[in-house]
RNA sequence: GCGCCCGUAGCUCAGUUGGAUAGAGCACCUGCCUUCUAAGCAGGUGGUCCCGCGUUCGAAUCGCGGCGGGCGUACCA
């Protein structure tokens, strides 16, 4: 066990000892925000002394009697109003980077009770091109995919594709009518885009279009053959074009279940909430309510249209109910923009007015998450939206970051052969686009801009890819200069087995230390969902190495402190590639 | 009208149960490539954390009231 954890047990116990009454497992420890106070400080005695209108110090004075970390840390001090700072011992330190270095672990731990995990994210549309609009839920969704599985969680990840609705209508009536179908070999994303843009654009203005797309719609709704195979046309060149820019990307699914798939169980579900008395008719649609909570009395969701249609919400219950029968989760996470806040509130309290009168309740019900994120805007501070032609598509976003870290790379280090310096450029273009959506707040607003996207210098992908890349020169140098250097073990990894690690500099002190917060950061972002306190860990991990690197040599270094140090180096290495990895970013050897 | 979110350095933004002297990047200024990769480092300039009141030992963070902005609010998703 990491010894902030230990160390957290061993208050929470003798909190327990103090306060038999008291909620412990909201007695947690964090690492000092200054490290003038020590390595790790808990704050949770000041609020429970506060809520009971005890004295903070006396508290503390009389959980610090119960309590014995010894061998883990100095002499704990309490400081301020309450605060108790822990010291770790440099024994205890050492033996955890040790344990690190023989591979036991990572400076993280798998979770205690591991949970399984629907995450649905992605869910572009068919017959639309993937632009910048789709970036922040494919990478959020994928770094929290990444991020519940290295913790040891069950993750499923499901790309919900639109794949049915109403713009399907439009979409046949131009393809029987306008199709070109050499724009279609081309281009067929942009064929069909054009095609709908036309149709919707002649419909807003004549009646007699608007009700032709509709004719087609019900058409395809009640299985006409020469629609439904136009329909099957439309999302397999759809999803072709998906597949190349997931596979860009390097994010996979689990499923790809779309709309269309719940299709069938549309009817039958909503007459079941009728039936159950959930829902019901009101000016001519069928309604659910909710008068017993405040915040949505106001906002009834329909299940179905006047006209007879299912929409969002009817197949997003449907979609609940399939999961929940197949995968049986304890939590499903919906990671889409904020301005389905409503909508989501909406299904998951008729989602639990149903599963709760159901004869065979199911107790346990799964957490619904709905991890919502800014909207994107244009440079502007307006939204960005599909206004004609302003639209940037995702394929040119990645091309054009490759072609910028391709003109930085073959200046920066021209004698590396052509295609090592596509490669590199590929990872560092790619993660620098990845990073810049991943480092804000999910929450804040996102304001697009080339230059923010794709920028190289500062806190991004390529600052922690730099670092990376360092430490293997460092490896790479070692090898040269010194056959006896240690081996490399099967993982490209250095052998420790025998190794001693002693800390004696300053900045292998703090660097050595802030490697054991890994674990802490991750458990953060999977408890938040939120990625950006991975980004900055890992920024904050890179300046530390890089002061490290700047203030102690290391291959100059007496064999002892060398070794020790080459050791300190493939632990940051090993975390910033896992850390990285997370985040959905690759690393380069050389860069 | 109601609901959600936001307002922090010139710009873009972090800020982990309320916690110790509010941080980073960009931009700007001064230094540092015979020394493990300068996509870097060291230092400097820069703040009424929108305003006011309140709760608290302690507020950027919580409550109330303003001001400003974004989004949502029954048949698109």
């Amino acid at each position: 066990m990491l010894p902030h954890k230990q160390i957290e047990l061993r208050l929470q116990q003798a909190v327990r000892a103090v306060l038999p009454e008291a909620d412990v497992l909201a007695v947690l420890v964090r690492p000092c925000p200054d490290p003038k106070f020590g390595d790790y400080q808990s704050n949770a005695l000041m609020s429970l002394a506060k809520s009971r209108k005890l004295n903070p110090r006396q508290l503390a004075t009389d959980a610090l009697a119960k309590l014995d970390v010894s061998e883990i840390c100095e002499k704990v001090e309490i400081a301020g109003a309450g605060f108790l700072n822990f010291r770790l011992k440099p024994v205890v330190l050492a033996q955890t980077l040790q344990a690190a270095a023989r591979g036991e672990h990572l400076f993280s731990e798998k979770a205690a009770s591991p949970k399984t995990a629907v995450i649905d994210f992605s869910s572009p549309n068919v017959a639309k091109p993937m632009h910048v609009g789709h970036i922040r839920s494919t990478i959020l969704g994928d770094c929290l995919a990444r991020t519940l599985r290295l913790l040891g969680h069950r993750v499923i990840t499901d790309n919900h594709i639109g794949d049915w609705g109403t713009q399907f209508g439009m979409l046949l009536l131009g393809w029987k009518h306008h199709l070109k179908p050499d724009a279609l070999k081309t281009d067929p994303i942009g064929e069909m885009e054009r095609l709908y843009k036309m149709v919707n654009a002649t419909g807003e203005a004549m009646a007699t279009v608007r009700d032709a797309a509709r004719q087609e719609l019900v058409k395809l709704q009640s299985g006409d053959g020469e629609n439904l195979k136009i329909w099957r046309e439309m999302i397999a060149l759809s999803e072709k074009q998906f597949d190349e820019i997931y596979s860009r990307l390097g994010v996979k699914f689990d499923h790809t279940l779309g709309e269309s798939f719940y299709n069938p169980r549309l009817k039958p579900l909503v007459e079941e909430l009728v039936v159950r008395g959930i829902a019901r008719e009101s000016e001519g649609a069928l309604v659910i309510f909710f008068d017993d909570i405040p915040s949505l009395k106001e906002h009834p969701t329909l299940i179905r249209k006047s006209d007879g249609g299912f929409n969002y919400t009817t197949t997003d219950l449907a979609t609940l109910e399939y999961r929940l029968k197949t995968w049986q989760p304890d939590e499903i996470i919906y990671v889409t923009d904020g301005r389905q806040q409503l909508h989501f509130q909406q299904v998951f309290a008729a989602f639990r007015k149903w599963q709760s009168q159901l004869p065979s309740a199911n107790p346990h019900l799964p957490t619904l998450a709905h991890v919502w994120f800014g909207s994107i805007l244009g440079e502007d501070g307006k939204p960005f939206k599909t206004r004609s032609g302003e639209t940037v598509k995702l394929a040119d976003l990645l091309d054009e970051a490759r072609e910028r870290a391709l003109k930085i790379v073959s200046e920066k280090n021209p004698d590396l052969p052509e295609a090592q310096r596509h490669e590199i450029a590929r990872v560092i273009g790619l993660g620098a686009v990845k990073y810049a959506d991943l480092l804000p707040n999910r929450q804040s607003d996102y304001v697009f801009s080339w230059d923010k996207m794709l920028a190289l210098q500062g806190n991004t992908a390529p600052y922690l890819q730099y670092a990376y890349a360092r430490i293997k020169s460092i490896f790479r140098k070692a090898e040269e200069t010194s056959p006896a250097a240690p081996k490399r073990s099967e993982g490209g990894n250095i052998e420790h087995r025998t190794l001693n690690i002693e800390l004696a500099a300053a900045e292998e002190i703090t660097l050595a230390k802030h490697l054991l917060n890994f674990g802490l950061t991750l458990e953060a972002v999977a408890e938040e969902y939120r990625p950006n306190f991975l980004c900055n860990y890992l920024f904050e991990l890179a300046g530390k190495f890089t002061a490290f690197y700047e203030n102690c040599p290391v291959l100059k270094a007496d064999s002892a402190v060398r070794d020790s140090r080459l050791a300190l180096c493939d632990l940051t290495a090993r975390v910033l590639k896992q850390g990285l990895e997370t985040l959905g970013i690759e690393t380069v050897e050389q860069m």
